[in-house]
RNA sequence: GCGCCCAUAGCUCAACUGGUAGAGCAACGGACUCUUAAUCCGUAGGUUCCGGGUUCGAUUCCCUGUGGGCGCACCA
């Protein structure tokens, strides 16, 4: 791998370049100039390439030298800029003095060009340049990607494909990978649509504190830190649920905010120590009205990225357009696991979960089993998109209890290709049972640890009255996972992290 | 935390059962004014991840470490 220290001079590949540097300072050229008009990008130039080469219009290009083909007096390269990759054509004769540029170019500079647009024998489009103006000298050496097209067929070849360079260096990824950046484009077109339909719908975009001195709303094992001129220990968010809660209390009844969340926890395909979180919280709504947010905000999303809402997901087809099918726990239990959790006492479905080798934390409560042998048994074979609902009561104490029947919640979870993609709720906002369930679960904080402590703010805030209240909380990474078919959560994440280098 | 796998040139990869490394691309010199994995001729490039061990001899076998990947556990 490249070394992370200062370029070594005696390094080979990058003496060359620094004498090419030099070589290109004693003829006079700046190799870091300050600007450059660009009139075209590659795509405009392909798009618009009729009227560009019959009115012989000359075109300002710029973008990063990705090949090279020195002919002599002549020679081609290619640009590649944010819309793509075009190709130069250079000659002697119309450049000049200039020419010498051309001669000392090498892969990973960036160019500027000024010529003309015309095909070439072979009917590549190409900018004749008339002139060239270097606009940066790298000087160090990029992996070369090379591809062939051959009857549609694309073979590339020696493609930069280790994980480890491409996570800890991804700027080489996106450089010499193109459908890396168009992934990661993709990502940010999914948070923009989702921010575009919400802020419709009139919800408006809040932060909370990623610096907290009491940390809730979720079960996680928070990130410590501390603050020098307070003098006291804060938690990095681990979920702005109860901020959010606080702010429909304040009367701000439509709110969302797209969030980083922190939980100290280990990482895996699906899970990440800063995943990114949508919460959104509306006034006057249940859950019901979440569902609905949701498989909106699916459809949109997936129409964004795919162009419908029929997906294909390794290898399946997912079909995401609405309405989701609605599964009780229990019955999506006696459904894929051939469990009837109701007809059973405490004590079988305990032998049972033992019998599965799955666990509980702490006190095994019946709730707390059922839920465990559904996440246990049956998540993974979510496939086409469910929303699971009435989980037990003892699941969280954030949220209302079944209308219907209170030993379950008005909680939903979407599943979709066998994995959770959020949690929702009609909010608890009864501040006498909120404070009672909140207290009685953190006396178990001493068999869990990842239940967080009593938020006294937060209690008393409720108590000062919210109404009801639809949460909603999606995960950002997996949805990008989902809408771009991959399969790691570190390859929809720029930055993963890693341990230091050397 | 546990298990399995991986680490060789800037990149992608070779090296049979142990005999101190080889190719393509990139780089460098030369030729070439429509090439496109440009081509042709030539050159150079390596602490084989670190450290130990076995051996006459280790890229290869063993151990420790480092980094990474995958799976399991954890992640309501």
């Amino acid at each position: 791998m490249c070394p992370l220290s200062p370029p070594d001079f005696q390094d080979e590949l990058i003496r060359r370049r620094l004498e090419k540097l030099s070589k290109l300072r004693d003829e006079g050229v700046n190799p870091y100039p300050y600007r450059f008009c660009r009139t075209h990008l590659s795509r405009q130039i392909r798009e618009d390439f009729q009227r560009l080469e019959s009115s012989g219009q000359q075109v300002a290009i710029a973008g990063r030298v990705m090949s090279i083909r020195q002919h002599g007096k002549a020679g081609f390269a290619h640009l590649q800029d944010p819309a793509g990759r075009i190709q130069i054509y250079v000659r002697q004769d119309t450049l000049g003095e200039a020419f010498a540029i051309f001669k000392l170019l090498d892969i990973g500079d960036f160019l500027g060009v000024v010529g003309k647009v015309f095909r070439t024998k072979t009917d590549e489009i190409t900018v004749a340049a008339s002139q060239i103006e270097l606009l940066c000298k790298a000087i160090r050496q990029l992996p070369i990607v090379k591809e062939k097209d051959e009857e549609g067929k694309k073979t590339i070849y020696d493609q930069f494909s280790g994980k480890e360079q491409r996570y800890r260096q991804r700027y080489i990824d996106l450089i010499v990978n193109p459908e890396v950046k168009e992934l990661f484009q993709c990502r940010f077109r999914i948070i923009s649509t989702i921010r575009r339909l919400l802020d419709e719908q009139g919800f408006l975009e809040v932060e909370t504190p990623v610096l907290q001195s009491t940390y809730g709303g979720a079960y996680a094992r928070p990130f410590r830190t501390n603050h020098h001129a307070l003098d006291i220990s804060l938690y990095l968010k681990i979920s702005p649920e109860l901020y959010l809660k606080r702010l429909v209390i304040g009367g701000m009844e439509k709110v969302y905010e797209i969030s980083k969340n922190f939980r100290n926890e280990g990482i895996d395909r699906t899970h990440y120590p800063e995943f990114t979180m949508l919460e959104v919280y509306q006034a006057y709504a249940d859950y019901n009205d979440m569902m609905e947010l949701t498989e909106e905000i699916f459809e949109r999303t997936a129409c964004e990225i795919c162009g419908r809402t029929q997906i294909q997901y390794q290898g399946g087809e997912i079909d995401l357009s609405r309405p989701w099918r609605r599964l009780r726990m229990v019955d999506a239990l006696k459904q894929y696991a051939d469990i009837d959790v109701e007809t059973m006492s405490d004590e079988q479905l305990l032998s049972l979960l033992r019998a599965r080798h799955l666990e509980v934390k702490g006190e095994p409560a019946r709730g707390l089993i059922i839920n465990a042998l559904f996440e246990g048994l049956v998540e993974e074979k979510l496939i086409q998109p469910t929303f699971i609902i009435g989980h037990p009561r003892e699941t969280t104490p954030l949220c209302k209890s079944d209308r219907e029947n209170p030993i379950y919640i008005e909680r939903f979870e979407p599943f979709v290709a066998g994995c959770e993609f959020g949690n929702a709720y009609s909010e608890l906002n009864d501040p006498l049972l909120q404070r009672e369930l909140l207290e009685q679960q953190a006396q178990s904080r001493q068999i869990d640890d990842e239940i967080p402590p009593v938020d006294n703010d937060f209690l008393r805030a409720i108590e000062y009255g919210m109404p009801p209240t639809g949460g909603l909380g999606l995960g950002i990474d997996r949805l990008v996972m989902l809408l771009t078919n991959q399969t790691s959560i570190r390859d929809v994440i720029l930055f993963p992290q890693m341990r230091p280098e050397s």
